[in-house]
DNA sequence: CGCAAGTACCTTTTT
DNA sequence: GGTACTTGCG
């Protein structure tokens, strides 16, 4: 059968395991998402399973649609029929279906960790507490981890006083999220958890609907996807899970290893396959790789292996700045392009936070260098993106009322904080959402009739405001979701209120950039669209944008990499505070998880890979010195390049890494330019560079002409020349 | 109420 | 170095 023809033995082994639960342990790089997608058509091609009959979850939406892409290749059409999702998109649809069963609403908004700290925060004071003594990412956090434990407002048992407080807020945060109709990442799944105890019926549907079960990168699912995935296979026990443990790094989002232990505890007659060839990288790479994760302690063994060639040394660098250190891997990627060897695109340089991307991209704007950079400031984040979506949101449930209190002056409508918190106040006390109370408002100041607290000004305002919305969510029946988006973005006077303010074009860009992604869904009748819109904008993630065919190089956070392959790979920040973080010294289980993250890093290369730390870094304003990371220290110096000199000085490694492996002077002509520098524009004469900003693949520079004035271009199109 | 200036706070990672 | 929130004034 050409289903198995390309396996190994192993991989065949768990591809044919079909009846019963199944346990894959997966090496990197050992052909996990080959097996995934073989199996799933085994199901189909061999076994004559249904397609509508198979889940498969992912962790990203790309991993989604490439599992799709390539499903679609070996089993030509009938995808569609598949469940193939992450476990939030999958459950936001059975919630739509079937959430009145639990009382919850099919237009539910979805709230992200945005709206969440700030309806917490709005909770807090509603308890009567100050937002500015208990942090409110704390008590979301906190939050977050009892819903990962399926733990109501009822159910959780404060153990100390933050606790009671956190007890107190959180119950009234699940409050006010019903009345806004609107669930939170968390509740999602935990929601769907509480759909099915209390109704075995719909439970007995789904679990005769999906006869076959698969969870990819299972070493990341928390307790509640576990316990979902155990109600959904509760009847055929066709359970399939592939993980790796040394893979773990979301222990902070409360993933729990203990599900890869309880897994074999709970289905004991589980199949175990071991997957430990490695089809990805060198020899000299895996076996780096291997060292740097052996010293974890709490660990099994592997025995991982591979036929690739052996392949070059690994090569650690110190530089003096992060400055230094940017500019060498931009003049290491443009040698190893020069030589013929790599493309831009093959290259990806990995960080440990996000905050390090600054150096790197200003480095590769200044060689004129393009690059592609993974997230930054996410799209979906940006507050005039958000401010639309949260117009469209209100559309869609009037009810939503952190994106009432979001946008209703916004633009400014006179509505002013007192006024907002004496509606807030009106609409409790006569327990009415704020929506509805403004619709009041606006029908008596018709009537002229005056119960409510307002004068006659901020009357006309609510007034204005809430007409301004009737007229909206009338229009959402019959317009097609581009039209409604231009209306919303025009008669709400936003376009003004946003070309008006400072980068005004760059942030109307981003609202034509929201536009188009709303243009994909306008095929679907009005309603549908802007529902399936707004879940398609909450649900997405930064990875999920990420487009390989554009070749150039690639900066990623080393958490975003999972998953991801590259020929070079980068990792710079190798320093202790850095990589392992500074936040990890004092807990040896996030030690061994920052570990685990360098691994990741590692085991991501093909052909070289590159560790890279700066000597002095500046880091919020203030600078240091940190030490290199004490996982270089695991890799053994006959995988360094230029490691040998040091053997018989192990212990000095550290010390003696100060003095080797200096990155040489970049040999790049400078294509790039710097503020300050003259240049020659041929329609706008001579002038000056004030600044230089990256925008996507390219960068704005603002140039002063000497006769022309002061010009804003793309440095792609304006064919500056440097002149002295 | 709106705006400008000042201040405190932070920054790990994301569905 | 940046933002998000507060304060004070018109």
């Amino acid at each position: 059968m050409d289903v198995l023809s390309e396996l190994n033995p192993a991989q065949r082994e768990a591809v044919e395991a079909i009846s019963g639960p199944v346990l894959i342990l997966a090496g990197p790089g050992s052909g996990k998402t080959r097996v995934i997608t073989h199996r799933i058509a085994y199901l189909v091609k061999v076994c004559g399973v249904s397609p509508r009959r198979i889940m498969a979850v992912t962790f990203t939406n790309k991993a989604a649609r490439e599992m799709e892409a390539r499903l679609r290749r070996l089993l030509r059409g009938s995808v569609d029929d598949l469940t193939i999702g992450t476990f939030h998109a999958i459950c936001a649809r059975i919630l739509r279906r079937e959430g009145k069963a639990i009382g919850v609403n099919s237009g539910f908004v979805i709230y992200d960790s945005e709206d969440q700290i700030s309806l917490l925060k709005r909770s807090l004071q509603a308890v009567g507490l100050d937002p500015k003594q208990y942090a409110p990412r704390a008590i979301q956090s906190a939050v977050t981890a009892a819903k990962s434990r399926l733990l109501t407002p009822a159910e959780y048992l404060p153990r100390s006083y933050f606790e009671e407080v956190v007890q107190r807020v959180y119950e009234r945060y699940q409050q006010l999220l019903t009345e806004s109709n609107a669930l939170d990442f968390d509740d999602l799944l935990m929601k769907v958890v509480h759909l099915f105890q209390q109704n075995p019926q719909v439970l007995s549907r789904y679990q005769s609907r999906y006869l076959h079960l698969q969870v990819d990168e299972f070493q990341d699912t928390n307790l509640v996807q576990y316990e979902l995935m155990k109600q959904l296979a509760g009847k055929y026990r066709n359970l399939c899970v592939v993980g790796d443990p040394d893979q773990s790094i979301y222990s902070w989002r409360f993933a729990d290893l203990r599900n890869i232990l309880n897994f074999e505890k709970d289905y004991p007659e589980a199949k175990v396959v071991l997957l430990e060839q490695n089809y990805r990288s060198t020899k000299m790479i895996l076996e780096t790789a291997s060292y740097i994760i052996s010293a974890n302690q709490q660990r099994k063994p592997k025995d991982l292996w591979t036929d690739n060639e052996p392949g070059v040394l690994t090569e650690v660098v110190e530089t003096y700045t992060e400055q230094e250190e940017a500019q060498f891997v931009v003049n290491e990627v443009e040698q190893l392009v020069s030589q013929g060897e790599f493309k831009r695109g093959d290259c990806a340089i990995m960080y440990r936070t996000n905050a390090q991307s600054r150096a790197l991209e200003e480095a590769f704007i200044r060689y004129g260098v393009p690059y592609k950079l993974v997230a930054g400031t996410r799209f979906y984040e940006r507050r005039e993106v958000k401010d639309i979506i949260a117009y469209l949101r209100l559309i869609q449930n009037p009810y939503d009322s952190v994106s009432l209190l979001r946008i209703i002056n916004i633009p400014q409508r006179g509505i002013g904080q007192r006024s907002l918190s004496e509606l807030s106040q009106w609409a409790r006390s006569r327990d009415i959402a704020e929506y509805r109370a403004l619709q009041l408002i606006a029908e008596q100041k018709e009537n002229e009739a005056t119960e409510h607290p307002f004068n006659s000004r901020t009357t006309r305002a609510l007034a204005g405001f809430a007409h301004l919305m009737a007229g909206f969510i009338a229009r959402s029946r019959e317009l097609n979701l581009v039209d409604l988006f231009d209306l919303v973005v025009e008669s709400s006077g936003y376009k003004e209120y946003i070309l008006g303010g400072i980068d005004g074009e760059e942030r109307w860009e981003n609202i034509l950039e929201l536009r188009t992604v709303a243009r994909e869904y306008g095929d679907l009748p009005p309603l549908e669209s802007l529902a399936a819109f707004l879940e398609g904008v909450t649900l997405v993630s930064d990875v999920d944008g990420l487009d390989e065919s554009i070749d150039t190089a690639t900066l990623i956070t080393l958490h975003q990499a999972k998953g991801l392959e590259f020929p070079v790979v980068f990792i710079v920040g190798m320093e202790d505070g850095i990589l392992p973080h500074i936040r990890s010294f004092d807990d040896p289980e996030q030690m061994e998880e920052e570990r685990r993250l360098c691994y990741v890093g590692v085991t991501r290369a093909k052909q070289r890979v590159y560790l890279v730390r700066a000597f002095r870094r500046s880091l919020m304003g203030s600078s240091a010195i940190n030490r290199p990371s004490r996982f270089l220290l695991d890799i053994p110096p006959r995988l360094i390049s230029g490691g040998e000199l040091w053997r018989g000085e192990d212990s000095q490694l550290a010390t003696a890494m100060y003095s080797w492996n200096k990155a040489p002077t970049p040999k790049l002509a400078i294509p790039g330019l710097s503020a300050g520098d003259h240049v020659r524009h041929a329609q706008f004469g001579d002038g000056v560079v004030v600044s230089i900003k990256p925008v996507k693949d390219d960068a704005e520079v603002v140039v002063v002409f000497d006769g022309a004035g002061i010009k804003k271009l793309l440095l792609s199109f304006a064919r500056l020349e440097k002149a002295e």
